[in-house]
DNA sequence: CATGAATGAGCCTTCATTCAT
DNA sequence: TATGAATGAAGGCTCATTCAT
C-alpha cells in the first residue's frame, strides 16, 4: 500500500514536471491535457485522477515553485552572520532561482496573469497563500534580527513587512522584465542582475541598515554566498 | 468621407475599450474576438477590418498604454522644482496610472506573459518599443538632471539607466503584487501604495540623492502632486 | 475491446463513404467537416480522431479508390488467354469502375485538381504513390507478357511504360470528359463508353498487337469480360 | 463612348489575365475577390460591375482559353498539305497550347472539377459550349477532309466525331496527368510529351489513316510544325 | 459608376472534460 | 483504477457579396 501511494506521488512530480517544462516552451495556450498525457504515456484519465483540473495543475506548480525557494531561502537565512549579510544570501537564493529554475519563476508570473482562481478549490488556494508566506516570513525574520541586533531601526510608521514588500517587488519586478525585454542591453542597462544586485543594497541603505554599502562589498559577497550556497545540482526534489 | 473616417476612428477606439475592460475582467484567455463583436453589436468580419488578430489589438492596447503613462510622465517631468521632486511627481504619476487605469496595467502585465510577438507585424513591435523608451527616457532626464545639479552623483560603474530600471522594477513588480494579490493586509502590509512610495524613497535615499528624505517630506509631497496634477478627470483620449 | 475497434473500423468506412457521397454530389468546395459531422451525427472531434484534416480524408479516399481499381484490374489481368485479351478484360475492368463507383473516379479527378499535398504527411503520399504503381504495373505486365508471346512488338525508342501512358491517358481523359460534359451526344458522340473501347482499341490496333480488331471482335468481347468479371454485386470491401 | 467601352473590355481583360495567374500559383481555394481587386488596385464593387460572381469568371476565363486554343487549331488547320499532316498541326497546336498557356489549361482542369455551373447564367454556359464545339468541329473538318480524300475510311458504326472524341481524350487526359504526375520519369515514363505524340499517332495508324508512321515521319513532323507556327511571342490577345 | 466598409454565414480546428469499458 | 474514444462548445479567421455614399 505504502509502495502505491510512492507510486501516485512519483506520478504526481512527473505530471508537474512535464507541465512545467511544456509551460515554458510554449506558454500557457500551448499547454493541452492531450499533450500532457501523451508526454507522459498516461492516459488523460489518469492525469484527472490527480488533478480535477488543469487549473489545478497550475497551482500545485505554484506551490511546488514556492516550496523550492522558500527551502533555498531557509538555507541561506540559517547562515551564521550579521543580519544583512543574511538578508544578501537571501537575494542570492533569489538571483539563483531565477537563473536555475526559470520554468519555476514562468509559473510565478502566470499565475499573477491568467485568471485560474475560479474553478480552483479554496483549500488549494489556501496551501498556496501559506507557502507564500513562508518566504515571506523568513525575510522578515532576517528583518526583525536586524532590529534586534542594532543595525537596523524602521520609522514607527513603517512596518518589517513594507520592508519585505520592497524587496519582494524589486526582484519580482525586475526578474519580470529582466525575463521578458530583450532590448535591455540597447536601453543602457548591460548587467541586469548586477542592476538587481545593486538596487537591492540601495534599498537596504536607504533604511539605513548597517554596515551600509559604502562599508561592505555586498556585491562581491553576493557571488561568494551564491558560488557557497547553491553551486551544487539544482534540487528537483518537491518539498511538500 | 470625413465622417466615415471619423466614425472608423471612433470605432478603433471602442474596439480597444471593449478590449481592455474584457481583459481587466476575465484576462487573455476570456476575451474572444467573438465577444467582442457581440459586445459591440458589430459583424466579427467589421472587427477584423480594423486588427487583423487579436494579437496586433492588444498590442494596440499596449501602445495606447504607454502613451497614456507617457504623456503624465511628461506633465510631472516638466514641472519646476528640484530634481527629485520632479522624479517624486513622476511617482506621483504612475501610482496615478494603474489606480486611474488599471486595465492598462492589466495589459502590461499581459504582454510579459502570454505569447503575443508570434504573430505580430515588426512595425508594430517597434512602434511599441519607442513607446516604452519614451517612458524610460523620461525618468533618465530627471536623473541626468540631478547629476548635472550635484544632487546626485553615481558611481562609475553604476549608469543612470540602472536606477532607472531600479524604479521600474520597483513600481512594476510592486503594482504587480498588490494587483495579484488580495491578502496583503493579512501579511502585515496594510497600505501597500504607501509602502511602494516609501521603498521608491529608500532607493533615491540608498543613492543619496538630496535631499534625503530625511530632510524632505516626500510622502507628503506625493499626495500634494498627485492632487495638484492629476485630480482632473481621467484622460481617455489616445496620444499619439 | 474487440467491439469497440470494431466499430471504429466500421465508422472510418462510414466517414469515407459520406465523403465520397458528398464530394460527388457538390464537388470539393462543398465538402465540409461540420456537414460530414452533422450528416453521421457524430461530433466534429469524433471526425477528428480519425482524420487529423480534411486533405487526409481525401488522400485516404484516394488509396482506397486505387486499390479498389487495383484490385479489379487484377481480377481481370489473372484470367486465362491472350495477352490482348487479357488487357481488353483491363479495360472492362476500367469502364466497370467508372461506372459502378464513379463517386471514387470523382476522387481521382479531384486530387488532380484541389493543391491538397501541402498539409499531408510524406507517409500518407507515399502508400497513394505505391496504390497508384500498382495499378500501372499490372497493366505493364500484361504489356510485357504480350511482346514477350509475340503479339506485340515495340520500337527501339518507345518503352512499355509509354504505351501504359497511353491507355491511361485515354481512359482517364475519356472518363473525365464523359462525366463533367452533359453535351456529348449532341456533339455527335451518341455512346462515348463505346467510343472509348473503339479508341482504345485503335491505339492497340496502332501498335501492332496481334490479334488486331479486324481479326478479333474486341467490341463484343469488352461485353462479355464486363459481364463475367464483374457482373455481382459492388464489392465495397477496402483491399489493403 | 466607344473609348469607355474600350476601357472597359480592356479592364475586362485584365480581370481575366489576374484571375489566370491566380489559379495557376495557388489554386482555386487561394483565388479570392479581395485579391484580385488589390492586385489591380480596383475596388470590389468594380469588379463585380464586370462580373456578377467569382464563377462567372472563371467561365469568361474558360471561354477565353477555348478561344485561345481554337485560333491555334484554327491557325494549324488551314495550312496546306495532306489532311493528316494538317491534324499533326492541331497536334503540335495543342501540346503548344498546355505548355505555352499552362494557366489556360489549369482552367480547364478547374471547370472540370470545382461545381461552377450552379451560380452562372445560361447565357455564358451556352457561350462556353459554342467554344468548345468550334474546337471540335476543327478536327472533325480535317478527318471529314481526310475521308473525303480517301486517306481514312471509317467502319459504318462509327463516326467522326468518335475520333474527335479520342483524340481529345487521349491529350486532355495526358496533359492532366503530366501536370499533376510529378513522378512519371521515376515510373519509366522519360518523356511525356514524346509519349503523347506516338500514342496519338498509333491511334490515327489505329484508324488506317494513310499515310501510317512507319511510312511517314510524323515525330519529326511535330517538331517542324510546332516551330513554324508557333515559334513567334505568344498571343495574349482575346479573341471574343 | 466607383468605392470599400460592413456583413455574417461558414470554415477548419482545438481541447477540457466525461464516462463506458 | 486506467483507458482513450467521444463530446461539443468555442475559437480564430475568411470571403463572396451588398449597398450607402
Amino acid at each position: 500500500m505504502s509502495r502505491k501511494q510512492r507510486e501516485i506521488q512519483q506520478r504526481e512530480a512527473s505530471i508537474l514536471r512535464v507541465v512545467r517544462r511544456m509551460l515554458l516552451e510554449g506558454g500557457y495556450l500551448r499547454l493541452s491535457m492531450d499533450a500532457v498525457a501523451a508526454e507522459l504515456e498516461y492516459s488523460k484519465g489518469t492525469i484527472y485522477n490527480h488533478f480535477p483540473c488543469k487549473e489545478e495543475i497550475i497551482i500545485a506548480l505554484a506551490i511546488e515553485t514556492l516550496n523550492i525557494r522558500s527551502a533555498m531561502f531557509e538555507k541561506a537565512a540559517v547562515q551564521s552572520g550579521r543580519p544583512r549579510v543574511r538578508l544578501t544570501g537571501v537575494g542570492a537564493a533569489a538571483e539563483t532561482f531565477v537563473k536555475k529554475h526559470p520554468e519555476h519563476f514562468r509559473v510565478e508570473q502566470l499565475i499573477r496573469c491568467a485568471s485560474i482562481w475560479e474553478k480552483t478549490s479554496e483549500k488549494r488556494r489556501l496551501a498556496m497563500q501559506q507557502s507564500e508566506q513562508r518566504c515571506m516570513g523568513i525575510v522578515g525574520g532576517i528583518i526583525r534580527d536586524g532590529i534586534a541586533q542594532g543595525d537596523l531601526s524602521l520609522p514607527d510608521d513603517i512596518a518589517a513587512e513594507d520592508l519585505v514588500f520592497g524587496l519582494w517587488s524589486q526582484t519580482f519586478g525586475a526578474y519580470s522584465i529582466i525575463a521578458t525585454s530583450p532590448s535591455l542591453p540597447e536601453n543602457g542597462i548591460s548587467n541586469p542582475y548586477r542592476a538587481v544586485r545593486q538596487n537591492l543594497n540601495m534599498i537596504l541603505d536607504g533604511y539605513g541598515w548597517q554596515p551600509l554599502s559604502r562599508d561592505y562589498n555586498y556585491l562581491e559577497l553576493f557571488d561568494v554566498l551564491m558560488e557557497k550556497l547553491f553551486s551544487g545540482q539544482p534540487q528537483e526534489a518537491v518539498l511538500s
